[in-house]
DNA sequence: CATCTTACTTGCATTTTGCAAGTAATATAT
DNA sequence: ATATATTACTTGCAAAATGCAAGTAAGATG
């Protein structure tokens, strides 16, 4: 897998280096709220990625240690995906594109339903589930 | 220019088609902490976009309201380009980048500065932030 | 032991990106 | 007044990334 070059030293730059592209938010969404961790999971979800981009992008979240591949003790043909903790750090990132889609676009009801314990305590809410994931 | 199809209802799929890509976020950065705003500004920015490449992305931000270009009332040749609202509310995200960034690589002093400010009262400076933005 | 599932890989067409050069409408200098 | 420069792009083309369909290999299931 080529490396994308690094750009320049601003931090957003760097940023989008590793995670800036259409689908690489997607699956650190699915595994961080669907607890979708198997590739096949993965691939069922509702923007309907293909096998061969799944494959490299997983790779590359894979290389920047955002993720990591476990092999499944019950069974040697599963493994699943699941975030590090700097990819568990990329929530709050997560959350502010929640609110600001939920201000200028409709979103779905249960989501929004989510939204308002965020709003009620933003800081509380990502602490717990921070500490949540990192459980996993 | 033709539109990217919205993949899905997610909010962060909705976001990221619109300027999920690896120039949109820098534009807007530089948008948003440079005050460049001139065409040929943001064609000379650390990154290197391509002109082409600008000129679509540019036209694709305008297209989905998150900046606006206006003349320059001293010059017909001048024009420039702005935040409008929906753009300016992109701010959290962008300093979520910046502190999940921080937290992962080595980022340039002078925005390290910055970043002690921001976390002493992240939502007061967002608010100050996103103010004096609205202002220009 | 045949079929199914999982996790991919491969090949190829289409789309997007990147680079270089070109252009048209002002603006500035001589 | 004319020549040069600047601003804000557009165009053409090569290279890279994406998307789609099909294939594959190892392990699980009936």
């Amino acid at each position: 897998m080529k490396k994308m070059k690094k750009r320049s030293d601003c931090p957003i730059s760097c940023s989008l280096d590793i995670w800036g592209d259409k689908w690489s938010l997607l699956i650190i969404r699915d595994l961080m709220f669907s607890k979708k961790c198997r590739y096949t999971d993965l691939l069922k979800s509702a923007e309907g990625i293909a096998t061969n981009i799944l494959a490299t992008r997983l790779q590359a979240l894979e290389e920047n240690k955002i993720i990591e591949k476990s092999d499944d003790p019950e069974s040697k043909s599963k493994g699943y995906y699941k975030l590090t903790q700097k990819g568990i750090d990329l929530l709050p990132i997560l959350i502010e594109i929640h609110l600001w889609s939920e201000k200028y676009f409709p979103i779905p009801e249960d989501i929004k339903t989510i939204l308002i314990e965020v709003k009620k305590d933003k800081a509380g809410f990502i602490n717990k589930a921070i500490e949540e994931l990192a459980n996993d």
